[in-house]
DNA sequence: ACATTTGTTATGTAGTACATAAATACTAAA
DNA sequence: TTTAGTATTTATGTACTACATAACAAATGT
């Protein structure tokens, strides 16, 4: 019984400040009349004088809302309800020198899941002038010297995810690209799969979906390997 | 030439607010002199000095940097700097009613891939218990009637993440669940794809990885059915 | 009818004042 | 001398006032 009253004890602690207050019912009330993008909010003063709190503390929690890009606010106009860039937000925390290291290592894991996954949404989209840029871009690399590696690793692998025609899933590997370099940089040099990227444009081509998710898998081979060799990450 | 005056006017019209450059300000200060977690950070009344405005601006962009985890501030020691936590904060913005149409589709997209690309890192992972854990899970949906369905449906597929061990991508895959329940919603009634979640346990037992991408993807199909109707979602 | 000026209003910014909690210094008792 | 308790200091949290600024509306002049 102890136990279970020092448990009850600990929760409920809540060290908020009213800010954070402030923000959780502002979210609930946009919610509950739900307001859709481009309703005009009530104004700031009346905002929080129905919250009993002063403008200040309002105003740091609207300047959350307003980074989030759940709301604008114009001079005279007052503020409207938009609709958040949910990327955006994402983005400004996604910094490999903030992030602890288990992070680090399930979002390289992450973005190998992506990669492994593309296959079947690669083959309901992919156009000839996809396969064709594609087929650019490996070709170049071919003479290029290997300091050019990284950037036709990043032109080819970022053209996958385009013709994915999926801009959500596109911006999300932009993101994701800095933290998987940093973890390859932890590493010693670099290997190259036994599939290079014109092999996988070869059986985009000609190959099946089956053949290609065969294809990028040896292409990614080096990356497991690594894994294997971790085998669990905690 | 004109054109070329016409950009150069356009871009730097800038209508930020002094909080957004503040918070941008931090940011790179933060950064420069890299900061570690734990750190303590000048008072709020040197920053705001520091950067020549008030204090309420400064307070404004803090706010910000506060809820995402960033910093955390406690009342006489200050501020120290912390690790910001990468998922929850795209939690905050991650609702189906908030999200345009594209988007919505997007992550309903972005979830297959995951799903696909699941298959190597689960038979890196998987243990005997975690296969057992999955079959319970298994058998017990067959004798539900069809209201748990969506219920069952997330405890199996919650548990393939689970077996991954990588915690990113599972609480990654919670927050884009609300999401893709809601789209399917917005269809008709759902339709069982062709292999069953017990047959995806049995390949994970006895069957090899090829074996169970082909199995995920016929258990997926009538998701990917829905997309090559749609073909392309612009 | 159109251009210009003036006024109104809501947000943006600055500054002051005080409350509160936490760390430190200090004091008194054992 | 150690310890318990108190006072002080200090940085954040909250409130309030004041004014600048931009955008829109109304009024005015041509």
């Amino acid at each position: 019984m102890a136990t279970n009253d020092l448990s009850k004890d600990l929760t409920p602690i809540s060290s908020n400040t009213m800010a954070d207050v402030v923000e959780v019912r502002l979210r609930e009330y946009l919610k509950k009349k739900s307001f859709r993008p481009g309703d005009a909010l009530p104004k700031e003063l009346e905002l929080a004088e129905a919250l009993g709190i002063s403008r200040n503390v309002l105003r740091e929690a609207l300047s959350r809302l307003r980074m989030l890009g759940m709301i604008e606010t114009k001079k005279k106009r007052g503020m409207i309800l938009a609709r958040p860039d949910i990327l955006g937000t994402f983005e400004r925390v996604l910094d490999p020198l903030i992030i602890d290291n288990n992070t680090l290592q399930d979002i390289f894991e992450l973005r190998l899941v992506l990669e492994m996954g593309l296959a079947d949404l690669l083959y309901i989209r992919k156009t000839d002038k996809d396969i064709e840029e594609l087929e650019n871009i490996a070709k170049k690399e071919v003479k290029q010297d290997d300091s050019f590696r990284i950037k036709s690793e990043i032109a080819f692998h970022g053209k996958l995810y385009d013709i994915t025609g999926n801009d959500t899933l596109k911006r999300f590997q932009i993101m994701l690209m800095p933290t998987f370099e940093y973890v390859l940089t932890l590493e010693k040099k670099p290997i190259r799969g036994k599939v290079s990227h014109m092999d996988l444009v070869q059986i985009l081509k000609t190959g099946t979906k089956e053949d290609f998710k065969i294809g990028m898998q040896a292409h990614l081979q080096p990356h497991f390997d690594r894994l294997n060799k971790i085998k669990t990450n905690k």
